[in-house]
DNA sequence: GTAGATGCAAAGTATTTGCGACAAG
DNA sequence: CTTGTCGCAAATACTTTGCATCTAC
């Protein structure tokens, strides 16, 4: 298991407030990818007070710290996940929106060795995979 | 050799009119991928009176056409490159920006397995990695 | 007690759009 | 001719920010 939201802002020295308790709760419990509107819908229902300048300020926050990932999907506005240890990449159904979670690690291999034969360190990627569902 | 923008637009029966002319002129010089404003200037050398509305409306236009690539790179604003037939996909340095392209057969076709692993016929992606020059 | 966080509304960016004038086929 | 495009400015969508107030530590 890994630590939960509110564990790793006292790890990285982030004041925890309110506010953040609230968004570090409503992200944990989120199985799917929220932008910040629905992550701003969402937390309102906990404390309609929070303002929504919070919420951005937030996400930017747990992101710069390691703690949630933003994504920018094709054409769609940033979204945000928790960031736990196992890193995956993501497969979109271009028609419902559905997005899974799927790890390779012959392509995360191979993905080192490119950024090597360029004279470049990997320290990041992006790897999305846009899909339509096979009439099986 | 692949055809020039003009008669891609004439195959995809795109109205070619002398903003369009220029936009496609100016990007078929380019050897990096700009991003509107930068393409706006470049293309205002050309003809000062086009409207960065124009130029917007264009590369949208070309886009859906399949003459233009859209890339929206990590906290970078969209950037623009002509679709040629060899695909291929981009590796950034996060210091200097510089973007190196590249292509590797390996990582396409298990792309397409971790598609069709989960049901799905792949119909587009985005590879993007992010790295750090090596002192040799 | 103090540095940093919040809410609000205003300001920024990047991009799109309504509309009357204009040009391509 | 007629349909679609252009330039312009206004509108939109998303995100950031200045400031006075408040809160975690």
């Amino acid at each position: 298991m890994t630590d939960s939201i509110e564990k790793k802002c006292e790890l990285k020295g982030v004041k925890l407030t309110e506010q953040r308790k609230i968004i570090a709760q409503v992200m944990s419990e989120s199985n799917d990818h929220p932008n910040v509107d629905e992550l701003y819908n969402r937390v309102s229902k906990v404390d309609s007070k929070i303002s929504i300048a919070t919420v951005y300020r937030t996400v930017k926050l747990f992101e710069e710290s390691g703690i949630l990932a933003k994504h920018e999907f094709k054409g769609d506005k940033a979204r945000y996940e928790e960031l736990n240890e196992g890193h995956h990449d993501h497969l979109i159904d271009i028609k419902s929106g559905e997005i899974i979670e799927f790890v390779d690690e012959e392509i995360e291999n191979l993905q080192k060795k490119v950024a090597e034969k360029y004279g470049y360190e990997l320290v990041d990627h992006k790897l999305e995979l846009y899909g339509v569902k096979k009439k099986s």
